[in-house]
DNA sequence: GTACATGCAAACGGTTTGCATATCT
DNA sequence: AGATATGCAAACCGTTTGCATGTAC
């Protein structure tokens, strides 16, 4: 929760405010396992809050973006939030079955990279990086489902 | 060239009809070094034929796109196509600065992919795989103008 | 002649913006 | 009190769909 006090702080100090609506949408963000897209953000508010309005997330969340409290994963059509973790960087991996969205540690990437820089002169953008596929759970539902067992 | 008649007679195979539009679209993609977006292909076709809706465009290159003969690339929130070519096949790299899309061999990718199916059971998607990034061409511009040169 | 394709308009889904009202400080 | 945030409505942008007209076969 040391994101929270941060984030407070943050705000505070820039002579921004704390309002209920900012410190949901943090909790909310902050309480998923991994990056939440804006509308499972907003369901959950709403849960809390009906009358949150979903201009609201979009706004709070870019906010959040801006002062570098939480970080933004576009995949497909849709943002995606998580609490920013400068101390561990990583990349994503979603599966195009169930949509669950996975954490992929950043040395795998590090050899692409590499290879990329040094022999085609690309640096790439590992900021934004998402890799789709089929994680293991879909593949074995998918292998079961083909064969005719469970 | 060798596309356009293996397109026009998977079209009559089809019993669909050899439009106008059709053959214009498809000399486009087909003229482009790599893929284009749908905005680039329907600039492009107005110059030639400047009655033609966007619509058509889309609903053209979903149809080359079901027929095998083009193939789709999301990048950001817009879609690319290009002409499909099983004996290549290739991922992209994107420019973030000039939005160039360049073509990235395979092989770049083998050993990523054998460690994600390896170490997480995660199969990767390479047919919709694109890395955005920063080129050498704008890479060199950028730290040109850091430096006050050109 | 008939089925299929086109153009146009309208809908769609995710996101952003304008503005009057409400709220934090 | 005054500046900032919110809710609501409407705009936006890329893409898709409905439908009457047009055209390839």
């Amino acid at each position: 929760m040391l994101e929270y006090t941060k984030a407070l702080e943050t705000l505070r100090a820039m002579g921004l405010r704390l309002t209920p609506q900012r410190m949901l949408i943090l909790s909310i963000v902050a309480s998923g396992n991994s990056h939440m897209d804006v509308d499972q953000v907003f369901q959950r508010a709403k849960e809390s809050y009906p009358y949150i309005d979903i201009t609201t997330v979009y706004r709070t969340l870019q906010l959040f973006k801006k002062l570098g409290v939480v970080s933004e994963v576009a995949i497909g059509n849709r943002l995606h939030f998580e609490v920013a973790n400068p101390e561990s960087p990583h990349q994503h991996m979603v599966c195009l079955v169930c949509s669950e969205a996975y954490d992929l540690p950043p040395q795998y990437l590090e050899e692409f990279r590499h290879s990329l820089v040094q022999e085609l002169a690309f640096e790439p953008d590992l900021k934004n990086f998402t890799v789709t596929g089929v994680c293991s759970q879909c593949a074995r539902d998918k292998s079961n489902s083909e064969t005719g067992g469970f």
